[in-house]
DNA sequence: AGTCGAGCGCGCA
DNA sequence: TGCGCGCTCGACT
């Protein structure tokens, strides 16, 4: 199917992360040269494979942790980004800034 | 400074 | 066929 397309960009952007960083859907949106940040979000609540996609790894641009519909929630995701060395604080990245990823988007 | 609305792309009813 | 969603930003108040 190649509507899949900006699904699997999507999930695939997520593969570029390196471990104990985090990006944005925002970014990843506008590196795929697309508006959809909800559809980006939502490529990853149905990602076709949940654990070899790092949706963890991605947090809303204010640094929050935002949501997570694999294992526990939100819980999950935060004590995996700690696993990570991230810093995480009110469900909130704390050096966020400091651990953002940023694709190579034309830069 | 805070609140509201619009916009994208895919999935499901 | 239509709406909602793991969101974000811009504009108005």
């Amino acid at each position: 199917m190649k509507k899949d397309n900006f699904n699997q960009k999507c999930l695939n952007k997520l593969h570029l992360i390196p471990k104990g960083m985090v990006t944005t859907y925002f970014e990843i949106a506008n590196s795929l040269n697309s508006k959809g940040y909800r559809a980006v979000g939502n490529a990853m609540a149905n990602n076709p494979h949940p654990i070899t996609t790092p949706c963890h790894r991605v947090v809303r641009s204010d640094g929050t942790i935002g949501e997570y519909s694999y294992s526990s929630g939100i819980k999950t995701k935060i004590k995996l980004l700690k696993e990570e060395g991230l810093l995480i604080q009110n469900n909130k990245i704390i050096n966020f800034k400091s651990k953002l990823f940023k694709f190579n988007s034309t830069s």
